[in-house]
DNA sequence: GTTCTGTGTGCTGTATACAGAATTATTGAT
DNA sequence: ATCAATAATTCTGTATACAGCACACAGAAC
């Protein structure tokens, strides 16, 4: 079963909201809820086992995030994105994690950097075992990690909503061996060049890597919304 | 005064949700309630005559937006921003219009230029008539415009976004004369730049001019939150 | 005088009820 | 058999009802 969540046993301790939005996330991420699907707030609520009302509000809430789609008088759909939009959202994550990068380079700490170190090193791990989601956890889990090294708030958030967004159509994505191993190698250059606080290296390496990804999806996106 | 009906008509045409947010975030935006404010869902919902549910719900979507904050079991407070989010929130805003504006000058169409141009002729109009709120508005939609320009629908919702965060805050800053016309003048020369397509000029001079926002807004500002 | 505890009030969180729009099924005519 | 019109059903949008938690205040114990 591909567990995308990563969720823990706190949720029986958080507001049920919380609880409702990992799960519609989750079932959106991996699927379970393709786009374009309505979201019939019976059915759904019935199999979550809450009333429509705090469900109507996590709705709202992932709409706002832009996950679901509202429409009047026809409740909510799992937004369909497009081919457009889906390099839209990678060129604004790859002018973040540029800019992050530089930021990082200049100002983050030895043992920040060391951090992101350790993430690269378990996740050659996973690809040594082959294990494409622990793999695919950790890689967003890096990228995630160098922006937060930037210590911008509004930075970081910005990435993560997008990033989100992308989750599942970057989960499909299946690459061949070896577009798997450049990227893997491409990692590696990628903690290089932050260890040695190279900005404009770790700048170009991103960007490269964030247009290859672009190129790794986009033969599977429909045309225009 | 607070009622609903007294907005435009299209409003009744419209989900009751989006006359719901549009409230909410005005009475966030203009003071009427002030940061650290608990929503009290009765009282609100009687005062925009409406009942809890809907209420709740656009309060969720804000919450996502990023303007309130929801507490367990205590419902939601308007969000507080302390300096450093402000500051870390301008730099992800500098480095949108930066890059928008780089992309703008290597593709903008002609009749896109003209009118932002349009937008700042108007906007001088109400400078020389020393209409603050006008002229704040209309800085605020040139600002826009030039995202928009860059033509990624990505790019100009994250600006939208964190630009809705600090209205309220760029509101209250009332800066004084001098102050004032050297912001005009910043933006006369951002217009001039664009229209020669000089990337590396408006990018500089957006830089600057977010830098000196910052330093504008810094002293009204609460410590670290 | 201070601290602790019990009670009351108000508010949030969730469920249910109801009205109206949208969709689907049905019936009748061509 | 196809299509139109209409009836039936489903689902959304909103209001209301109720349970439980949080905070405030008052009184008792020390």
């Amino acid at each position: 079963m591909t567990d995308l969540s990563d969720t823990d046993a706190r949720i029986e301790r958080l507001p049920l909201l919380d609880a409702i939005l990992s799960r519609l996330r989750d079932m959106i991420i991996e699927g379970q809820l393709p786009p374009g699907t309505r979201l019939n707030e019976g059915q759904i609520g019935l199999q979550l086992g809450v009333s429509r009302t705090p469900l109507r509000e996590a709705i709202k809430y992932l709409a706002s995030e832009g996950l679901v789609e509202l429409i009047p008088s026809r409740g909510a759909v799992v937004k369909q994105f497009g081919a457009r939009e889906v390099r839209d959202m990678l060129e604004v994550i790859r002018i973040l994690e540029q800019q992050a990068g530089i930021i990082a380079c200049a100002q983050a700490t030895d043992a920040g950097i060391a951090g992101v170190r350790a993430l690269h090193d378990r996740m050659l791990d996973c690809y040594a075992r082959r294990d494409r989601m622990a793999y695919y956890k950790l890689n967003q889990a890096i990228h995630t990690a160098i922006v937060a090294l930037a210590a911008n708030g509004a930075l970081s958030e910005v990435h993560a909503r997008l990033q989100t967004r992308l989750k599942r159509i970057r989960f499909i994505g299946h690459e061949g061996a070896e577009k798997w191993a450049s990227a893997v190698a491409e990692h590696e250059q990628m903690i290089a060049a932050l260890e040695s606080r190279d900005a404009d290296r770790l700048s170009e390496i991103l960007g490269r890597h964030l247009t290859l990804a672009w190129e790794r999806v986009r033969d599977d996106l429909p045309a225009q919304t």
